[in-house]
DNA sequence: GAGTTGACGTTATAATATAACACCCGATTT
DNA sequence: AAATCGGGTGTTATATTATAACGTCAACTC
């Protein structure tokens, strides 16, 4: 019962909601974390977080590099590579390793490494703690006599919406 | 042989053990499921396979390619790329997402979808069963409304041979 | 024996990612 | 103030990973 301030930042993830909070809550997120930590949002890393957070679909580098250029036009792949790198180290967004590609993170600052549920028709990403399965596997670890440093869960196939819509 | 014949094909897997025996146990079941399937394990692909199988540690494509190419001097690219597709469709290696590479799978033609336990520090990659894990997620799917189609279950970290080592 | 299919050869290129080095600027030190 | 330092960025080049497109050949089928 810690943190008032972050409540509930995009607890339902693709429906029919208002995104506009999804994002403004992302970045007033990011803006506080960073602030606090004592590390820089500039501009660029907070286009870059804010392209993504256009939808809830993974983006590609390239698609954001394409899509900062308007706005700094001296940018580069390591423009893009360098503000991903940040804010991943910063959990502010998660690399959907299957896809090669970014997503934002709907919990920064709190748990990380939760299960991304992977929409092939919409390509939207649900991202969930399931606390169930990180028990089951941290037991699966202690057995396995591993050391976890990360953890990468991705799950491809029909969202519930798109399930609804009947595309399978 | 004096076991029945997919009776258990690499349980163990990085440790001191008769590696030569998860070699000729992948590449007999290997041939076994692509004669009962009546797809053909053509020698590019058996060598593929093969290479993939010198060790427990992801391999990469471009790796393979170098590897095979002594072999099969007209490698190309695609020439690898080929037989990769070919050998993940049948279920007898896995692709590494998060590290583009690929490894053999202990349990071709059972269960499939394991877990994935990489090491940072020896690169052996481990595949586990973890039925509760995989029960935790099946509820997850079911609360969640989504329907599967892959899972990409990634797990970096220390592995108990490294650990015991001092590695970490 | 024409048509179809699957595997492979071959060339080219697309897509993803990093290395290396230079410059700027603001903060700290002298 | 001058020197130093570090973080962030600009810039060029290149490495790494993956696919597209088209041709050939051999086997199988009708
Ligand atoms: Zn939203
Ligand atoms: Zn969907
Ligand atoms: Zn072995
Ligand atoms: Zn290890």
């Amino acid at each position: 019962m810690n943190t008032p301030v972050e409540a509930s930042p995009t607890a339902l993830p693709p429906s029919e909601h208002d995104h506009q909070k999804c994002v403004s809550t992302a970045l007033g997120t990011a803006e506080h974390l960073c602030v606090v930590r004592g590390v820089q949002l500039t501009p660029i890393r907070h286009q870059v977080l804010e392209l993504i957070w256009e939808s809830h679909k993974a983006v590609k580098a390239y698609e954001l590099l394409d899509r900062i250029k308007p706005l700094q036009s001296a940018a580069k792949p390591a423009t893009i590579y360098r503000a991903l790198d940040f804010l991943i180290e910063q959990g502010l967004i998660h690399r959907v390793e299957s896809l090669n590609a970014f997503v934002g993170c709907s919990s920064s600052g709190h748990q990380h490494e939760q299960l991304l549920l992977i929409c092939k028709h919409c390509h939207e990403v649900e991202e969930r703690p399931a606390t169930a399965v990180m028990q089951a596997l941290s037991q699966e670890f202690d057995q396995a006599g591993f050391i976890v440093h990360s953890k990468a869960i991705e799950i491809h196939g029909i969202c519930v919406k798109c399930v609804a819509l009947g595309d399978d």
